[in-house]
Order: C-alpha cells, then structure tokens, then sequence
DNA sequence: ATAATACATTCAGGATTATGAATATAAAAA
DNA sequence: TTTTTATATTCATAATCCTGAATGTATTAT
C-alpha cells in the first residue's frame, strides 16, 4: 500500500463540498443547460426563464466551489464547466433516480434556444429575420 | 427521437433528490463505512464514533432518500446500500475534489473494525480473545 | 415479568441556506 | 459623457438543516 489512508471523516468532507453545491434543483438545470458547451447568463434566463439575479447568485455558488470557469467576451461572461465529466457524475444520479440517460442527455444537447438573443443563439435567428426585410 | 422530452425543469428536480440526501459530509462517510457491504449501527458507532441517535438520524434521511435498505436480524438491523453504484457516484465525486480512486476505495474495503463487538466483526475478534483465556 | 440491548423518534435551539428586492459595476453604444 | 446592456453583489428574511438531549420501541436474556 503506497497510498497513505486518510481519516474518513476528512475524505468525506472533502467529497461533499462539491456535492453540496451540485446538490440543488436549480443548480442542476443550470449545468444541464450550460453541457458541454458556454453559456452566458442571458442564454441562461432564456432557457430557464428566471430572472438574471437569481442565475448570477447560483452560478456565484458554483464557482465559489470550483466547479465552474468563466471567461469574458465584450460585455457577456460565458460560463463553463471547469470538469466535464461532472455530466457523469449527474447522468449517474439521475440514474439513481430512475431516470434513463437519455432523458437527461437529449436535455444537454440542447444548446440554442430560440427565444435567446446573445451571441450562441442569435446566428440561427439571423436568416429568419432578414427573410422578413428582403 | 423515441424519448418523450421532459421538461428540464421536472428531470433536474428529479436529479437533485438523492443528491440532496447525500451531499453531506456525515452521510458520505455512512455511505462509504457501510460500502458493498452491510452494517448495523453499533458498527457504525464503533467505525465512525459518533453517538446512535446521531447515526440513526442520518440513515433515516438516506432510507426516506430510497438510498440504504434495511434487514432486521434479531436485535441488529443491518443497512445495506440499495444500489452499490452509489459507490461509483461517491468515487467521481472524489476526482471532481482532486481526490485519487483509490485514497476512497482503500476506506470503503476495511469492513471490520476491532472495537466493534457486533456479529459481523466479532468473528474476527473471538480468536484474539480466545487466545488470553486458553 | 423484568431488565438489558439495539435502534428509532421527537423536540428544540442555533446555524445555515434559499430566494427576492434593490443596487452596484463594467463594457459598449450613442 | 451619458445611456444602455450584461452581469455581479449586497441585504433581508423566511425556510430549512444540523445537532444534541431526551425518550420511545422492539427484541432478547434472565
């Protein structure tokens, strides 16, 4: 044994931290909607439909416990996950919870949402538009 | 696509149930104690040093989470996890800590503790006792 | 029947968290 | 420079959770 044993309380309290961020409803849709992609906070309102404070305070938790990188551009901030595989970790809870992988990864591969206007989404809107003023 | 899409809203909420339950530093290090395995509480007692109500506390909130099963055996009531992929799930929740694989797997695979006197641990005690009084 | 053992439950106070409202900041546009 | 846009932060409070103390219940032993 060349791995030196660590007390299970102090293990346990380091693998709960992450945990205890993830561990939300709200915290979860929004590393759904974010995936394997970027998203800015105003794709974010539009695909989950809440107002901008309330995103900002989740993702602040989230990259308060490290799971989350941002990165400016302009004035938008696009969020990413820092670990990828952190969609294991989810796509293993929901299965816990019943839920097949599917349902949860037809959700992630969602990345443009219609009613969004930031720069992700917009360029699937432009060819609508300018349809109309030709 | 032959899946039904499922608002994100409902599956993160379907997520977030059994995570909630674990996300907790005391439950991981249960859940990791108890391991493939099964324990009573005074195994627990003995592995963890925590005081029983305590223990029986937190396994209330993981039974009631559809997490641990319970086999009563006499006076012993033994808790056992209900799907051993948890493991998995506590594992990739250690490498999202920068934890290694196996500074968790060492913890999971002790099951006897030698202050525990409960049936699944004093086998291993009898001889060393056994041994004073020949 | 009584006592002892193993475990569960209830209760209560302090600590923490979730959420909304209001406000601040930083970049770009006018 | 003023305004607008995109996002962050602070504040307050209701809700929840953690934890310990006390007590209840089920099983076995005497």
């Amino acid at each position: 044994m060349n791995i030196k044993k660590q007390p299970l309380e102090k293990i346990s309290q380091q693998i709960a931290a992450p945990l205890e961020a993830i561990a939300s409803p709200q915290r979860i849709a929004i590393l759904i909607a974010i995936g394997t992609g970027e998203a800015c906070v105003c794709h974010l309102e539009a695909a989950l439909g809440w107002r901008q404070a309330y995103i900002s305070q989740h993702l602040m938790t989230l990259r308060k416990a490290d799971i989350l990188l941002d990165r400016r551009s302009g004035r938008y901030i696009f969020y990413r996950l820092k670990d990828v595989s952190l969609l294991d970790l989810i796509a293993a809870s929901a299965r816990l919870s019943g839920l097949s992988a599917e349902s949860v990864s037809v959700l992630i591969s969602t990345q443009v949402n219609p009613s969004c206007e930031c720069p992700q989404c917009a360029p699937a809107l432009i060819s609508v538009e300018s349809l109309k003023t030709a």
